[in-house]
RNA sequence: GGCCACGUGGCGGAGUGGUUACGUAGAGGACUGCAAAUCCUCGUACCCCGGUUCAAUUCCGGGCGUGGCCUCCA
């Protein structure tokens, strides 16, 4: 098995070699936990997701080590904090702000089928690492103390931006910003800095005298490090975290261990749209992995995480997404029609064919089309259909859903059901008598009213019996 | 303004220097009294303009379009 692996740093796919076969170690940047995780969020939580399973059936369960953090320490939490528990003292106030956060975000990405990671940081718990980093960081000569801030010295790293491939002169002459006057170079970026009143705050490293808060970049270099080590295998992402965010991680882990990379492989998912704009509160297009789930505010149904996990996967993860109705409806129906291995007991293993088609560099389309290859003579193949099953549970698009549960809310329009009965006795026996203009009279009416027949022969008896079920 | 992606049949979406992706919708057919499910068949797609080549959707250049980053935004 040949794991073949797109690397952001090499700009090409090359085969993935584990530094220890034993223990393959990745990293993913995690939310930050201010508000709901919204469906762009929930993108590298999928795709890593297949990822993490992947390696795990390579290497073996117990022989990949998956960190994703979760950033409890920021402005925007400060503020939100602030402003929705306005009563209480700020720790506090942050403290529920990201304990509920955090709750919401792991309910949400439950229901979409990802396995848990093996660690799960927090920043908050990891700031004496953090500190050590900014010493290590100042003892060395790539970071310096200027009005209370720790900053890193970019120009003490000849191949800074060697990740997303521009250079420091093209930063500078492109930059719109204004420069704090307190930085030595203009790309110069904040490892620590001083806190003010209210906000969190811990005591300083390298002697500065007033309690500070850590820079945005410098948490996952001290989470990933401690938990991964200096050097390990994968680091993941969304492609909008390349630059500063996994450049400035870069030169602060590099610097501060004086390694010649960080992670070998860096994987960035491609950016996500909403029926083809940019998703932003002011177009009033942002959506929430639980609105999905939960509410009918997109596309005026709610949609199971399943669903929601299969049209995220239709698409291969480095391209561009474009999120709409349509693709959900889609999927939905593709669910619909694998429902049909609701009673099948999985085989042991997934398809290898499946396998293969993801350790292209999770090829998850092309995995697809080959499910729908499967699925053609799963119909006929008891086998066949139990290993579908299990490459389905594997892919964690499908697991054992009916149709009622992969269409929640289905259930919304109310019929009676002893009144639907009724109407298909009687039709039976319109059935029986050939009288086919009053079989297909009720067939009609129950139509109308939103009930679909199903007339299936039963194979021990030769009776035809029918069944019913509500459509949308 | 700088850097970087992407542009495939009605829709979604892989892939490839020359031979079917696949799904979905649609059309026709088989099977069903009629339906449903299942099965069979079908469209001959690759943004535009140049170039390289015996051959380009696939490589190169330019253009247009969309998007991302350049700012403590997934």
């Amino acid at each position: 098995m040949t794991l073949r692996l797109y690397n952001t740093l090499t700009r090409q796919k090359a085969e993935f070699k584990p530094i220890d076969a034993s223990n393959v170690r990745m990293y993913v940047c995690g939310p930050t936990v201010y508000d709901f995780a919204h469906i762009g969020n929930a993108r590298p939580v999928i795709v890593f997701d297949v990822l993490y399973r992947l390696l795990r059936h390579i290497y073996g369960a117990d022989h990949v080590t998956y960190v994703r953090n979760i950033t409890d320490v920021d402005d925007k939490i400060n503020a939100r904090a602030a402003e929705r528990y306005p009563d209480l003292a700020p720790e506090l106030a942050i403290r529920k702000l990201t304990e509920e956060t955090a709750n919401q975000f792991h309910a949400d990405i439950a229901a979409l089928g990802v396995l848990a990671p093996n660690v799960e940081p927090r920043a908050t718990e990891h700031i004496v690492e953090m500190v050590e980093l900014c010493d290590a960081l100042i003892a060395n000569g790539h970071a310096y103390v200027a009005a209370d801030h720790v900053l890193f010295d970019v120009s003490s790293m000849p191949d800074y931006g060697r990740l997303s491939n521009r250079s420091l002169d093209e930063m500078e002459a492109g930059a719109r910003v204004e420069v704090a006057p307190y930085k030595k170079g203009p790309m110069d970026f904040v490892l620590w800095k001083p806190s003010k009143p209210g906000e969190p705050s811990w005591s300083s490293p390298a002697g500065i005298a007033v309690a500070g808060r850590p820079g945005w970049h410098i948490e996952c270099s001290a989470m990933a490090g401690k938990h991964l080590g200096n050097v390990f295998d994968i680091h993941g992402g969304g492609i909008d975290l390349a630059f500063p965010h996994h450049e400035n991680e870069i030169a602060q882990s590099r610097c501060a261990h004086g390694t010649p990379v960080m992670a070998n492989v860096w994987m960035h998912n491609g950016f996500l749209q909403v029926e083809g704009e940019k998703m932003s509160k002011s177009l009033g297009n942002f959506i929430t992995i639980n609105e999905l789930l939960a509410t009918t505010s997109f596309g005026g149904s709610q949609w199971h995480g399943r669903v929601v996990r299969l049209a995220m996967l239709g698409t291969h993860y480095r391209q561009p997404i474009d999120w709409t109705v349509d693709r959900l409806v889609q999927a939905r129906a593709t669910l619909f029609d694998l429902s049909f291995l609701h009673d099948v007991v999985p085989a042991a293993e997934p398809h290898p064919d499946v396998i293969a088609a993801l350790a292209d560099d999770l090829n998850t389309p092309s995995a697809m089309s080959i499910v729908h290859g499967l699925a053609k003579s799963a119909h006929r193949n008891a086998d066949q259909a139990a290993e579908l099953k299990a490459t389905l549970q594997f892919l964690g698009v499908y697991d054992s859903e009916t149709q009622h549960d992969l269409d929640p809310g289905h259930l919304a329009r109310q019929v009676d059901a002893s009144h639907v009965n009724r109407l298909i006795a009687a039709r039976l026996v319109a059935r029986k008598a050939k009288d086919f203009v009053e079989s297909d009279r009720i067939r009609d009416e129950l139509s109308a009213m939103g009930v679909a027949l199903n007339d299936t022969k039963n194979k021990g008896t030769g009776e035809i019996e029918t069944t019913w079920e509500v459509r949308r």
